[in-house]
DNA sequence: TTATAAACATGATAATTGTCAGTTTTTTCT
DNA sequence: AGAAAAAACTGACAATTATCATGTTTATAA
């Protein structure tokens, strides 16, 4: 078994819910794309005839607003399935993909896909189970949207950072985000991100060495996020 | 055929997703429901064992924050099935669900629907299509709330409504929110939606007669939320 | 029908955030 | 290495939005 179903089985988090046949077909029809960091997997109004499987690397989910800004709306990293809610209802993408870092990723057209879905009730629900977990999360982030301060924000920012991609053996951020990511990820000005990360580097929440950045006093940081 | 499976169908959008037996089974399961204005048909952090379709009224769909605050993430009206996200992921409730009128609910019990989703492919995916869609729509409020300034989104709000909800016979919005509920829905201070809103009044871009409010000048409108 | 509460409204002010106009630092490319 | 470009940063200021205090109107219930 290629490592492509790796990242279909593990998005559904089922063994069971695809048969080795399924798989086999799926295997059958994938191609394996290799993509370089600011590169563009699909664009927002794209039709996709696929979903793409992040196999390596980390994909930013955005969209452009009307006022020239990009609101990234997801990050997605190994094993997460880009594209598949467009290819679900047979719209056009939302979203635009583009990769923060180098990328590997591997793509299984929409027949293999919907064919497992009308076909294979238990795939059909765990995909069902994890788009409605999306959705919670969206809602979760309209939340924090609304309610937060960008303070806030940027301080869960680096909590989620550091939980979703991990640290190196350094202890700092696996994945570096530029400040105008950042930016993007919290619904703010790059110059607002730049002056509130200086500032949790002044009071010693957060260190930097080079590009990388550490969380350095995680209660602290928390307060923050709380509303301290 | 009782009402309340035509909510599930209406919701699933398909006819022939359910066979004869699996409506004949939720059939037999329904409970009918009413509930007055202000009233909670559930709140965040309850265990659902089961879904409610609406089959008159509104309900909102909220979350409390941290600060105290309400922010609503979504207004349901007849038609719409509450609860079944965390029916399918089987967590608990992480949004209450008021009613901003006097409603009528009819309640489907949890095992009903996942029989039927874990027997019927074609029901599993009309479900995932749906949930698809609210997970589009729930990203584009994220953009909107983070790129948008509270008259703009006061705008669309407007907007939202009459396409939504539609105007009775003289031309007003048929849902009327509270100015509060207008604020949660946009995610602003009480005192700011107010104060555009009666700039809006002022602007002659809305008129209000008594608590009903009508959208005068539907251009107008459209260019504030565009950014004018 | 009055009292009581809730919703609506307005002013003054403070806090937050965005914008513009730069400078400095880092990265990239030849 | 050196030029050019991109990213990070800073200051000054303006715009937006929140908060608090208070008054007015409208709805609700005894």
């Amino acid at each position: 078994m290629g490592r492509c179903e790796n990242c279909i089985i593990r998005q559904f988090n089922s063994l069971r819910a695809m048969s080795k046949e399924e798989l086999k077909r799926v295997s059958d029809t994938k191609t394996t794309k290799l993509v370089k960091k600011g590169e563009t997997i699909f664009g927002e109004g794209d039709k996709l005839n696929g979903v793409y499987c992040v196999r390596d690397g980390v994909s930013k989910l955005s969209k452009l607003s009307p006022n020239g800004k990009d609101q990234i709306v997801k990050l997605a990293t190994k094993g997460a399935v880009l594209g598949q809610r467009s290819v679900i209802t047979e719209e056009v993408a939302n979203l635009s993909a583009i990769a923060v870092n180098d990328m590997e990723v591997c793509f299984v057209p929409k027949d293999a896909i919907m064919d497992s879905l009308n076909s294979n009730p238990n795939f059909a629900v765990e995909v069902l189970r994890h788009i409605a977990h999306d959705l919670k999360e969206a809602d979760d982030v309209i939340v924090n949207m609304s309610q937060k301060t960008v303070k806030q924000r940027i301080a869960e920012a680096f909590i989620y950072l550091e939980e979703n991609f991990g640290k190196d053996k350094n202890g700092y951020l696996a994945l570096t985000l530029s400040r105008e990511d950042m930016a993007n990820v919290v619904g703010t000005a790059t110059e607002s991100a730049i002056r509130i990360i200086s500032d949790f580097k002044k009071l010693g929440l957060i260190k930097a060495f080079g590009k990388k950045v550490a969380i350095a006093d995680r209660n602290g940081l928390n307060e923050v996020a709380k509303g301290s």
